[in-house]
DNA sequence: AAGACGAAAGTGGTTGA
DNA sequence: TCAACAACTTTCGTCTT
């Protein structure tokens, strides 16, 4: 799947063709493209791809009409306030065919187009993370925080001209990291419509844009999820993590990834405890290669001095 | 035959001139 | 901006159980 390169580069020739030409999403071949004519943008409803826009400073009033309706819907959650949006949709009077005398209601409907769409991405937004979520099994304080973080993404003006998909996973990224119960890039991606590829890019972009430090996710923190992934008990969860903080003090873990470290204790622990998982069970479940498993594995075993029998 | 091993080349991100 | 670099992956032939 092509996503298009230098995705800042793209706005000169937008203008011309904001009423048709594009049909399908590029991204993801969706028909269900949005055309936003209060501020000239094209959005997929799929996936969230702005597809062309023709920079339209928006007016400051509806901003705080909208951002006021922002910060209601999102206490109370995004599943409703997806089906109210809903609603309200359906009413649109149509743009093809100008019937005389309805020139003033579509005015009017042009007026509140312009933050029913911005709103509407909003609320699409919100849908994407409450759906990928709740497919990773992540607290609901998890999910709070993610929101909160794409309306502070949304109010520094960083979501536009970029795939809403990839902005939400990389946020949800972000906030499993903020709370100790880390996903790896690769299971973000799996509930994601776009790859791992988009997903760092858009991560390592909020971080920079909205200052945001992450501290490195530790081993530890991926023990008990992968363990109970292998259908091990907790006397090698504990093991593991024992093991790993055996090697941090060691300083073992410096610059390793921290998933390879955690497949490694794992894949220690259970031998020693006479529960033998093979590299590649390991390797399936965290996502790390073989060949990471072993480097890691025979490092520790080595500077532990842990004895490992197969 | 399956699992473990390790060499060698490739990938994508970081760093420092 | 570019080249060197470290960690990790991919691939593949070989050894072990």
């Amino acid at each position: 799947m092509v996503v298009p390169e230098g995705d800042k580069g793209g706005g000169k020739d937008k203008k011309r063709d904001k009423h048709e030409e594009v049909k399908t999403c590029p991204e993801c071949g969706s028909k269900c493209l949005v055309h936003d004519y209060g501020r000239a943008e094209i959005f997929c409803a799929d996936c969230g791809l702005v597809i062309a826009e023709n920079i339209v400073d928006p007016g400051p009033e509806w901003r705080a009409f909208d951002s006021e309706q922002m910060s209601k819907r999102a206490r109370t959650g995004a599943p409703l306030t997806y089906r109210i949006h809903d609603k309200g949709l359906s009413t649109l009077t149509s743009w093809d065919s100008p019937a005389q005398g309805q020139y003033n209601l579509k005015k009017w409907e042009q007026r509140t187009h312009i933050a029913n769409t911005a709103e509407r991405s909003f609320v699409f937004a919100l849908s994407e993370i409450e759906r990928m979520a709740s497919a990773l099994k992540l607290p609901m304080n998890v999910r709070e925080a993610a929101s909160m973080l794409y309306r502070r993404a949304m109010k520094k003006h960083l979501i536009r001209g970029r795939s809403i998909e990839g902005i939400t996973s990389a946020i949800l990224y972000i906030t499993c990291r903020q709370y100790g119960v880390p996903r790896t890039l690769e299971e973000v991606s799996g509930v994601s419509r776009v790859g791992q590829k988009e997903i760092s890019r858009a991560y390592r972009f909020l971080l920079r844009e909205l200052d945001i430090k992450v501290s490195p996710a530790s081993p530890v923190d991926f023990v008990p999820r992968f363990c109970s992934m292998l259908g091990l008990g907790g006397d090698i969860e504990a093991k593991a993590i024992e093991i790993i903080k055996r090697a941090s003090e060691k300083e073992l873990t410096n610059g390793r990834g921290p998933i390879g470290i955690a497949a490694a204790a794992i894949y220690i622990a259970a031998i020693l405890n006479g529960e033998h998982r093979t590299q590649k069970e390991v390797s399936d479940v965290t996502g790390v290669t073989e060949v990471t498993i072993r480097n890691r594995y025979k490092e520790l075993s080595e500077q532990l001095d842990i004895e490992v029998l197969l």
